[in-house]
RNA sequence: GCCCGGGUGGUGGAAUGGUAGACACGAAGGACUUAAAAUCCUUUGACGCAAGUUGUGUGGGUUCGAGUCCCACCCCGGGCACCA
């Protein structure tokens, strides 16, 4: 090719022109095929926010598209889809705000999202896209309550929320300082509020055991079952004083001849119930303590640092069943009401809790110098073995207006009924105003023709509408933003069935999620949440896999220059649109890949993208180096050839790349290409083969310009009539295990562990070889000179170490 | 506080217990140019003219050899159940 045929790379007009050729060839859209492997990736779908994508989703989304991509390219048949989690807290402030429907702004964002998902060149099969907001999704979220429900997993509760007495409203504990109002500075309260709770805890065990066969990195196993938090322990009962009996939980009941006092949680019922039948001589004082630590966070509460606070119950004994010995009995509010049975046998000796307790408030502290057998214990005693966990019941409700509607109707005894298939689903209706009312509900309990339905039960017992029936009220609490997400990716497998939330057969085929990726701040709930869903359809066997994520990859922030957190509030927000604007969507998404590993955090440099925009131009170069016919490398050239050199580096570059890739560690996959391409492009000449190779490793992170100077190179083939030959279909390259092996290895000489020098030599020689080479060096000669080495090491390939 | 991560040049970051700093950004010098940009070449952890010394948050330890393993500590990030 002659110089004047170069033409610049203008990023702009080739990302547009194979957006469009790639979505009107329809190139990723997934269907079954029973030829070939299915690989689901999945993305952590995004909440539609209304400032759009920033660079932390461009770095999630990025990675799975990298990965996608190539397993395409690998024969996989891959589904990749992409939906919004779009209930939730800022879009309904934001409809308060501006009195605008959520629905409005929700419509709006997502269509933002959407375009700049597209232009990112994310290979997403758009005709399969859910949102959890819209009726044909919703209806199967509140189907799937219905099923935990009708197994009576779901329950009614008065569970206390965070409420603010003069904003009348409930807080989310993140709208919290100091336990006051963010927004006016009262003093937030404990209010309980009636609540639906899905009993999780039935899970517990299934939850536990089913993390040991995770393909997951084992911290984040580790934090699922810290979370679970199961103990095994022992409940056994104290009698009171005052005749009443009580239960605690010991992990050691071993120590129960050390227990010196008894502790109650506050809120213990039977705390209540002393004080309202006076059996407390010091009841003011225990009833202030009470108030004082109702509104207390946990973490304030059970923070072992703390100073510990508690009041004496004065006139009230514990009996030990052990000894009879009478303990004296307090209320402290490091035992929590939701864990274990709200009161404990406190053993200052064996416990450091305990321990600073005692000391605090003098209390008799006795070291036991030998432990009963725990089984024995507790038989004598009259108590049971039991098994606890720290994982609560799941309080799956919300005051709020923008979230599903309840598949649930009350009679007018408060009788609840699950409503008829037929009536899902339950449609949220448009309201005048999206605040809550004062006394906590939700706005919906202000809309009666919506709350109040004729009806009847029917022989299933389930509600359904009739005109002529009598009065039914609707829940009007929704569901938490949880719930959507706790099972979207099932949908993505057949979005538009309205049979079914997901066909069998097809449910069958695309399996559980071969690898899911998103951020490490939903290492617990949401997995914990999504998992518990999944194991229950396991279960009612509506879905083919116990387990969801075969393979999950935490994904670390993207922070904002300065390394803080981008947050609006700091101005430190990086719009990839605006980016692509100046560099290009390719050099964006190589420069996220490249910036550091994926699992980790690290900081926007916006300085630091014409590095990957170089290394872009450089290969857009090469095309005009390309020499035909191409030289294919001789072994006869030998060792020292440039073409060997480079056959050896072409092979190492397809390994690092393949491996890299499948392990999600980009950067290191491009600094491999850097260097291929730094060795490569030294030459006058390029030969065809090897180009294109580098091409296809390179077409993941950059499928566009590496599809332009695909069709450059074999115009033929291209946009022909919906059968276009694309870069993205073609097929991974290859590497032979053998020509990775470099033919010559450095050696480095260590002197009494101190690095000396370094020679050179072929791969693999014998280390009497080495040794030999080693000793006639200048440096060894130096260094160890007439001295007799008291040991030395060889170390194959590597380095010979001599010990004076 | 508890659970889970992390701490390496001026910067982002590489390193199956085996030559610390790959790759890139930045910087300095040079080539090309009337000039600038772009591009290319050279140098670039620190100290030192050099030989060399020193260096992966801090202090100990194991080892022929430690960024990597062990113990103690300091600092930073994520989670702690109504942000999701």
């Amino acid at each position: 090719m002659k110089m004047q045929d170069k033409i610049p790379y203008e990023p702009k007009d080739i990302e547009k022109k194979w957006q469009d050729v790639w979505e009107k060839n329809n190139l990723y859209k997934s269907e079954i095929d029973k030829t070939k492997t299915k690989m689901h990736v999945l993305d952590m779908f995004p909440y539609p926010s209304g400032e759009g994508l920033h660079a932390g989703h461009a770095k999630i989304f990025g990675a799975s598209d990298i990965y996608a991509r190539m397993k395409r390219m690998q024969g996989f048949n891959v589904l990749k889809v992409q939906g919004y989690d779009a209930f939730g807290l800022p879009a309904e402030q934001f409809a308060i705000k501006n009195k605008v429907n959520p629905k409005i702004s929700t419509k709006k964002n997502t269509e933002n999202f959407e375009r700049q998902m597209r232009r990112l060149g994310l290979s997403y099969d758009w005709s399969r896209s859910v949102n959890t907001t819209d009726p044909k999704f919703y209806k199967w979220t509140q189907w799937i309550f219905k099923q935990l429900y009708k197994d009576g997993l779901c329950f009614e509760s008065h569970e206390p929320i965070n409420w603010c007495p003069s904003c009348k409203t409930g807080l989310a504990n993140e709208d919290l300082e100091d336990g006051k109002c963010e927004r006016c500075g009262s003093v937030v309260e404990k209010k309980p509020i009636r609540q639906w709770v899905i009993k999780i805890t039935d899970y517990a065990e299934k939850l536990l055991s089913g993390v040991d066969n995770l393909n997951w990195k084992e911290s984040i196993k580790e934090m699922q079952r810290n979370w679970i938090g199961k103990s095994e322990g022992a409940e056994i009962d104290f009698r009171l004083s005052t005749s009443q009996t009580f239960t605690v939980f010991t992990t050691r009941p071993d120590t129960l001849f050390g227990c010196t006092y008894c502790v109650f949680a506050p809120e213990n019922k039977l705390v209540e119930e002393l004080l309202n039948n006076n059996l407390i001589n010091n009841g003011n004082e225990v009833k202030k303590y009470i108030l004082e630590v109702k509104d207390k966070s946990e973490i304030e509460r059970t923070s072992s640092g703390k100073e510990k606070t508690g009041v004496k119950l004065e006139g009230v004994f514990a009996i030990n069943p052990a000894n009879q010995k009478e303990v004296p009995v307090y209320i402290a509010d490091y035992v929590l009401n939701n864990y274990g049975t709200g009161a404990i046998m406190a053993v200052p000796a064996h416990d450091e809790r305990d321990f600073e307790f005692a000391k605090k408030f003098d209390i008799e502290i006795i070291e036991l110098e030998k432990f009963e057998d725990k089984n024995e214990i507790v038989k004598k005693v009259g108590g049971k073995m039991v098994t606890k966990y720290k994982l609560r019941d799941w309080v799956f409700a919300r005051q709020r207006y923008w979230g599903e509607p309840f598949p649930i109707v009350f009679d007018e005894n408060h009788n609840p009924f699950v409503v008829a298939d037929s009536e899902l689903p339950v449609i949220l209706p448009d309201v005048e105003s999206y605040e809550p009312t004062g006394d906590g509900e939700s706005p919906l309990k202000n809309i009666q023709e919506w709350v109040e339905v004729n009806g009847k039960i029917n022989s299933e017992g389930e509600f359904e509408s009739d005109e002529n029936g009598k009065i039914f009220y609707r829940e009007t609490n929704t569901m938490p933003q949880w719930a959507g997400s706790s099972w979207y990716w099932l949908r993505y497998m057949d979005p538009h069935n309205d049979q079914e939330m997901v066909n069998k057969e097809i449910e069958k085929y695309w399996g559980d999620v071969d690898i899911y990726l998103g951020g490490m701040e939903h290492a617990t709930r949401h997995l914990i949440y999504g998992r518990f869903w999944n194991q229950f359809l396991f279960d009612k066997k509506i879905i083919s896999t116990p387990e969801p994520f075969k393979r999950l990859e935490a994904v670390g922030l993207v922070l904002g220059e300065g390394g803080m957190k981008m947050s609006k509030r700091l101005g430190n927000v990086i719009n990839p649109d605006d980016i692509a604007d100046i560099f290009g969507v390719d050099t964006l998404r190589l420069y996220i890949a490249f910036a550091g590993d994926y699992h980790d955090d690290y900081t926007w440099d916006t300085k630091a993208i014409v590095g990957p925009r170089r290394f872009i131009e450089r290969v857009w170069n090469m095309q005009y180096k390309i020499q035909t016919p191409p030289s294919l490398p001789s072994i006869e050239e030998g060792n020292s050839s440039p073409n060997i050199k480079l056959t050896t580096l072409l092979h190492q570059t397809i390994k690092k790349v393949s491996n890299d890739y499948e392990k999600l560690q980009f950067n290191t996959a491009v600094a491999q290409m850097m260097t291929f391409i730094n060795a490569y492009d030294k030459n006058e000449n390029i030969d065809l083969e090897s180009y294109k190779t580098l091409l296809k490793l390179l077409a993941p992170i950059c499928p566009f310009v590496t599809e332009e100077i695909w069709e450059s190179l074999t115009p033929a083939l291209s946009i022909g009539e919906g059968a276009m030959q694309s870069i993205h279909q073609e097929e991974w390259p290859k590497y032979d295990e053998l020509q990775t092996i470099d033919k010559v290895v450095n050696i480095a000489i260590q002197i009494n562990g101190k690095l000396r020098d370094t020679f050179s030599i072929a791969t693999d020689s014998p280390d009497v070889e080495v040794l030999e080479v080693a000793k006639n060096r200048e440096q060894y000669k130096k260094w160890v000179g007439e001295v007799e080495p008291k040991k030395i090491i060889v170390i194959k390939n590597k380095i010979v170490n001599v010990v004076l």
